[in-house]
DNA sequence: CAGCTCATGTTAACGGCTTTTACATGAGCG
DNA sequence: CGCTCATGTAAAAGCCGTTAACATGAGCTG
């Protein structure tokens, strides 16, 4: 990693950290991976970057204006991550929406700290116009990939994708938020979460008709 | 409503509230409401009650454990209307389970204050034995539903009801959180909440080999 | 290079919140 | 009546967010 210059000549680092913006960032992924969004502080991030507590406010209007752009790049790197799990539709529908799942789950786990600040910090979508477009575009790839599985079905039972989108994206996230977070609080489950959500999804995908045999993509 | 009683006698209110813990609990309710969970502030409620800033220390441990308190009879709450809802699976168990996730959404749309504490405010579910129990409860009437409509069907292809509670719950907190909460960051829908859930749970129910034909629940 | 300008830091201060400590009140009881 | 203890208050320490006034120095312009 790179992301950082304070200082790089002899060691003091200098008046202007040069890369302020980038660390702050930084420090409030680390912090709330610890201790939660509403645990994140500006004045922590501030002293995490070696920077006085008013020098934040050079870069971000205030601490929900960070959060916020923490939230953006999540989503970006969400969808990223959806993406590449759909991959076109590789190998086939089924498994790429199968992918796409996992791929959900993963990222509430693997990324708890964009997750949180994502879906828990409670920034409202429409506070920056790049927030709730980032998380447009993410939420299109579900609803592309549920497309392209309804094409798969004749026409005059063709489900509508758009609805099919959103009780995918409605399971997917009530399987994350309540099962896959944070080690407090979990229940005890009978099976992983990515089961979980697997098994549901081949059910309700069932359910529509997409697919005929338990266990078996017809493709 | 009756739960102060605050210097009925002569109208100035007496050195001792009488009903403190009650009306902390209630203007917890009321600035929830009003601002989210985060935006709750012990200092605000014990204002709002009348008395200064340190006396809620004598009835809570501190400001988490009135939150706690809150989320917890939110939970008894709602196992009330869960219950009521599935009224012992009257008139059938496929009616009656869609009357209980419809109780889902109209819970947290009708107590906003009470589903915030519980679902929203990052308390650990394990901070409070209470706590855990009176959510476990009303995860029973969930699955104790799951269980009655399972035995509907051949014990040989009957599904796991522990496994269909988990996703009928998941879907429902995956619907009620991103589409039935605040009218801020809420997404445009072609459908209503409530429709959203019922399709997807039926859809669900069918990949389930629990109903028949579309619209039709077999009873 | 001299000097100006402006982005980016700092210090200091205000008000609010949480929590603790020491003290005050008065309700209930023998 | 007088004791005791639950329940209140006041005051203070420490943290946070935010703002205002001031300082620094990087980079352009002449």
């Amino acid at each position: 990693m790179s992301w950082s210059k304070p200082g790089d000549r002899d060691g003091r680092r200098a008046y202007h950290h040069g890369n302020l913006r980038e660390a702050l960032i930084r420090a409030a992924l680390d912090l709330i991976a610890q201790k939660g969004p509403a645990g994140f502080t500006f004045a922590d991030a501030a002293r995490w970057a070696g920077v006085s507590s008013a020098a934040p406010y050079r870069h971000f209007r205030d601490r929900e204006a960070l959060l916020a752009d923490v939230a953006r790049r999540g989503f970006e790197l969400f969808e990223a991550a959806l993406s590449r799990a759909w991959d076109d539709g590789r190998p086939d529908p089924y498994r790429a929406f199968e992918s796409v799942g996992r791929a959900y789950l993963a990222f509430a786990r693997g990324e708890p700290a964009y997750y949180s600040a994502m879906f828990e910090a409670g920034i409202p979508l429409d506070a920056d116009a790049g927030l709730r477009d980032a998380a447009g575009r993410a939420f299109e790839v579900l609803r592309h990939a549920s497309e392209t599985l309804c094409t798969r079905v004749p026409p005059d039972k063709r489900p509508p994708a758009l609805m099919m989108s959103l009780h995918i994206w409605a399971l997917s996230h009530g399987v994350a938020s309540l099962f896959a977070r944070g080690d407090s609080g979990r229940r005890p489950l009978p099976m992983a979460p990515e089961e979980l959500l697997e098994a549901g999804v081949l059910i309700y995908l069932r359910g529509l008709g997409l697919i005929a045999e338990p266990h078996k993509p017809e493709n």
